[in-house]
RNA sequence: GCGGUGGUAGCUCAACCGGAUAGAGCAACGGUUUUCUAAACCGUAGGUCGCGGGUUCGAGUCCCGCCCACCGCGCCA
């Protein structure tokens, strides 16, 4: 029997099984078998205690009934005890870590023992979403990194991911954009930055409409012109959103991003009509101040009876939509024509109670109209605050443009690749291009970790030194491990890492404690990976891999790998290969690139 | 006012449906290199888990009350 690739699977299958040998009520009996702090062995199974508790037993006495039933295989494979009030640990045998490593050995391996999570499942991705003609900015930066990777987890675990980018590509803002840009568009800044451009003819155009005044009847004007299919109006609209596209692609492919499909609030447009229709047909909606509003009773802050009323706004008093419309359009477009089975949208904390309203009203809509509903998962995150606790800004209070912290990122990273280049051997040194690709890696990287490696519901703090700094949870930290595995490869002349076939048969179990404890660390990894996707929380894969690049740090530094005893020799290699694969695997996962040296 | 999120070591952060002695990194102190990348490793020290009650064999985690911070509450998404 092989071991699975979640080794607490097949513990929490051979408890079970112990259960009903033991004559236990199994159906009343759930193993709770998660990892375990190492001083207590690998995986500890926590269910006799609520177990015993319900049934009014001795807690210990159950355990041991549990133990003693046990199977044989199951025996072998981990050094079984009980502890304390009557948890069971158990200790995987240096032997079956070897046999794990062996059966998992490629990224296929390992994608194809997590794929069986999400399988046939399909999940569409709402995230980055900036509004067109803008530049994207360090509010930007979360949505597009966190989405990024809750993406790569998902596809992962075998669901079939659409990449959604919903621009704010809709709205007023277009008639002030029109207006500015039809009285001082300047065609060479046109060319040369055009978001730039954009960006000023719409401070010109609404600085030069205020309210009341007769500009801003004609800069509404441009906006009915425009929703009205005006001619004119609509190519100048394509610009903008080419412009912008072109100007966003260049912030996502340095982002290592790609989406399936830009389909933003203009595309549900001539689809809000129906929304309208079917929900004030099922009475979900209603009239209210000449508004068509849903109120949710059954929650107090959304009831028409709370103190201040805060109903869900489907259309604005004035007949004009809003963001609410189009995100129940986009919901069911999503359900019927991608056929959705889960839905993600990644947006900031700010939108929780917009979120809470529109799946409660999706809920109710969808159920009345007998539509399979898909899971619906508002993914939040907080603020990014500079190192003074406040939101992030440049040093004269400006907004920081996403383009200029990623080019900052990599000017600092490079300064360290440099620096660090200058002390190495003259043999060994990199040329400059080579500092320049490393440096890219390394500062992208760092900024898109440092998002990651941190739970994304809390506010956090943004710090050049701490998230280019090569000691703790950082990216060049990581990478660092990496490119010392690859290291020890070309020195040792040992081919390529990932074919380990001959290293595979040769190898003895792991038996030095920095070797089998890295051994243990890298069969927990389908357990980290499960963690951070059903809870869409990378950082728990993160958290993960920083402690796997801690365990191989320990390892590298106790046992050198390069020794002439062929078994001994060969075990390492192959716990080399494996971390390596793993962390790049996982870093890959994050939406980081690795390298080969740096 | 109602609601959301957070409060864990001097600082930045972990802690998986309630589990064993609350863990890392930085900063501080001490040690390790003729050895595969010292951008590393090992060790020492550092805690009333905001405060007060409660439930439980067991609470940072759940319940109640309170304090503090940030945020949301009809036309921006």
């Amino acid at each position: 029997m092989q071991v699975s690739f979640n080794l607490a699977t097949d513990i929490e299958a051979a408890l079970l099984a112990a259960a009903k040998a033991a004559g236990l009520d199994a159906q009343a009996f759930s193993p709770d078998v998660r990892t375990a702090d190492p001083r207590h062995g690998d995986f500890q199974a926590n269910g006799v205690l609520a177990f015993a508790k319900r049934e009014k037993q001795n807690p210990r006495a159950v355990a041991e009934k549990l133990v003693a039933a046990i199977d044989p295989t199951t025996r072998e494979r981990y050094a079984v005890s009980i502890a304390g009030p009557g948890f069971i640990n158990f200790a995987a045998q240096p032997s079956t870590l070897l046999e794990w490593l062996r059966t998992y050995g490629s990224e296929s391996g390992l994608q194809h023992g997590a794929a069986a999570g999400y399988a046939g499942q399909t999940w569409v991705v709402d995230y980055s979403s900036p509004n067109t003609a803008k530049q994207m900015h360090v509010g930007h930066l979360r949505s597009a990194v966190i989405g990024e990777a809750i993406c790569r987890l998902l596809a992962f675990s075998g669901a079939k991911v659409i990449r959604d980018n919903h621009l704010g590509d809709w709205g007023t803002q277009f008639g002030k954009l029109i207006y500015g840009f039809k009285r001082w568009a300047n065609p060479a800044a046109l060319e040369h930055d055009p978001i730039e451009e954009l960006e000023r003819l719409y401070r010109l155009g609404n600085d030069a409409t205020p309210e009341g005044s007769a500009a801003l009847e004609e800069a509404r004007q441009e906006l009915v012109k425009l929703q009205s299919g005006d001619p004119e109006n609509a190519a100048l609209w394509r610009k903008f959103t080419e412009a912008s596209q072109r100007a966003f692609d260049q912030i996502y492919s340095r982002l290592g991003i790609r989406f399936d499909h830009y389909l933003g609030e203009s595309f549900y447009n001539d689809k809000l009509d129906r929304v309208y229709r079917e929900l004030t047909e099922l009475r979900i909606a209603e009239e209210s101040k000449g508004a068509l509003v849903v109120f949710h009773d059954e929650v107090p802050r959304f009831s028409r009876n709370a103190e201040r009323p805060n109903p869900f706004m489907v259309r604005k008093a004035d007949g004009a939509s809003g963001y609410a419309s189009t995100d129940l359009a986009t919901a069911l477009y999503r359900t019927e024509h991608f056929k959705a089975d889960g839905i993600v949208v990644v947006t900031d904390f700010r939108q929780g109670d917009h979120f809470e309203q529109l799946f409660l009203t999706v809920e109710k809509w969808f159920k009345a109209t007998g539509r399979r509903l898909p899971k619906l998962n508002h993914v939040t995150f907080g603020a990014v605050l500079g190192e003074n606790g406040k939101p992030l800004k440049t040093r004269d209070g400006g907004t920081i443009k996403l383009k200029d912290l990623l080019d900052e990122a990599e000017e600092r990273a490079l300064a360290v690749v440099r620096a660090k280049n200058a002390e190495r051997p003259e043999a060994d040194r990199f040329s400059d291009e080579e500092c320049r690709s490393i440096a890219r890696v390394v500062g992208i990287g760092s900024v898109q970790y440092a998002d990651l490696s941190q739970n994304r519901s809390s506010d956090y703090i943004f710090s050049w030194d701490k998230m280019l700094s090569l000691e703790g949870n950082t990216a060049p930290y990581l990478l660092y491990a990496v490119a010392r595995i690859r290291s020890i490869f070309r020195r040792g002349g040992l081919g390529d890492p990932s074919d380990t076939s001959s290293w595979e048969t040769t190898a003895t179990p792991p038996a030095t404690p920095t070797e089998c404890a890295l051994a243990r660390k890298l069969a927990k990894f389908p357990d980290a990976l499960a963690l951070a996707t059903s809870t869409l929380r990378p950082h728990f894969l993160g958290t993960y891999l920083y402690e796997l690049a801690g365990d191989f740090s320990g390892f590298y530094n106790a046992d050198k790998v390069i020794v002439d005893d062929p078994a001994e020799r060969a075990r390492r290699v192959l716990l080399c290969a494996r971390t390596l694969q793993v962390l790049e695997t996982g870093l890959h996962l994050l939406g980081l690139r690795t390298l080969q040296r740096m």
